[in-house]
DNA sequence: ATGGACGTTGCAGATATCGCAACAGACCAG
DNA sequence: CTGGTCTGTTGCGATATCTGCAACGTCCAT
């Protein structure tokens, strides 16, 4: 592993936080001021960082764009868009896709609910792990021990009184995910929304992806989204089927 | 500049093309075979690459996370966002926001028609900059100078017939874009689509971002979406009064 | 079996990187 | 106006770091 591009790289998250001048950068990174800011020159180069008007550093403009690409990249989302748009058709509300890759989970794709009242997210953003039904369905299918070291090291915030509050109930709620094949998120965010979500599944029959439908209690009670359950799992079968290569792309 | 890591660097663009494995890498950085290894290595560590399960190598999953953060630490779109809520409440059609940074002008949010037609765009998309009435904001108020050169070296899709077709064209159009104080983009990059934009200026009386309304022909004319431009006006100065510190944040 | 393609490792030599120390410019206070 | 401090910047020599090589392992197809 090299040193210079660790270095470097480490520059990123740290500029993620905030802006920063070049000698708190120095500072965080432990090196000599000199070298911080050869550092943050090359970053700069490929926009990767930007350069205020007070001198001080940020992320740049091209990271954005680059993250976009690389979203669009994602056969997976190509594939279940038109889905995840014919869902929203017919239920109205809310519909997520996301993914996990290295012990993130994240949204990649999103239909907004027709509802005037709209919960909170944002494509990109990092779920809330412990407590997300798509996050429950991903962490389910992992093998066992990396299950275990995963469920160990996160963070159980209580959002609200019925946040999984620590690793052993959360694994315990991994397995009856994994056996019921779906999962939901009740309050467990936020007070007032909930959650159903399926798996999506690749040819090897591993989850490669999870989606969900998210409504407020104001619109529908957490009985009334249940009802929606069949309709999901069949549209997240649809995407699997795709995705495997089974069905041959319908329409 | 740093070597190591101006080529650890150029990976990520390569990388944003679609996924490519190991000898692709080396070839492409024209390094060899074990170089391109540790480089990929310590970006895989970083999580701003991920390893597939045939081996190959794209873009990963913490890449999009940073962006996602880097956007949501930009102050003015936090500043801007209830202001475009608003506007869209009382127009119904999309609003967007967009900044100019090192030759690249991106949408940094957007608030979604309530109208069934909509158009695609994406937050974090670069923005299709010798047409759309944002980007003529945005680069009109840069020195002239800087304006010229980058006026020269930009490609000039006709992505329409209306589309503007050259160098000469796209000056002479911001010239008048920055003398009027506002701008439109009428059917220049997609046939059926119109736009009326506004900038937004910061303390220093540079513009430091713009926003449009955008909507297709089938719900307003182009004459019809023009009577909104007092509206978008409003609201950009608005934004700016509270963003270059001269207003109190109402409210 | 055999060949080729691809990823991976250890090593020795070359070179790019590092920290230093000195410089330059902005800003402020006396 | 002057002296001080704070910031970012540059040139340089020592050396730690990176590089390319060559050899190895593995997988797949012939």
């Amino acid at each position: 592993m090299s040193q210079t591009v660790d270095r470097a790289l480490s520059i990123l998250p740290l500029l993620a936080e905030g802006p920063a001048d070049l000698g708190q950068v120095a500072e965080r990174l432990a090196v000599h001021k000199s070298t911080a800011l050869r550092l943050l020159r090359t970053l700069h180069e490929h926009g990767l960082v930007y350069r205020q008007s007070d001198q001080r550093y940020r992320l740049g403009a091209r990271l954005i764009a680059l993250a976009q690409e690389a979203m669009e990249n994602l056969d997976i989302r190509e594939i279940a868009h038109p889905h995840l748009a014919r869902l929203n058709e017919q239920c109205g509300h809310t519909v997520h896709l996301a993914v996990y890759e290295e012990h993130e989970v994240l949204y990649i794709d999103k239909v907004e609910s027709r509802y005037p009242v709209r919960m909170y997210s944002r494509i990109g953003k990092p779920v809330a792990i412990t407590v997300a039904a798509v996050a429950k369905l991903l962490l389910a299918d992992l093998p066992e021990g990396e299950r275990r070291v995963l469920a160990d090291e996160l963070d159980y915030p209580m959002y609200t009184a019925r946040s999984t509050p620590n690793a052993p109930a959360f694994l315990k709620e991994l397995d009856k995910v994994r056996e019921q094949g779906w999962a939901t998120d009740l309050g467990g965010h936020e007070e007032s929304i909930n959650c159903v979500a399926a798996p999506i599944r690749g040819a090897d029959g591993k989850v490669a992806a999870a989606m969900s439908v998210s409504a407020p209690n104001v619109v529908v009670t957490a009985d009334e989204l249940l009802t929606l359950l069949p309709l999901v799992r069949r549209t997240a079968d649809a995407i699997s089927g795709e995705y495997s290569g089974r069905t041959p792309a319908t329409q």
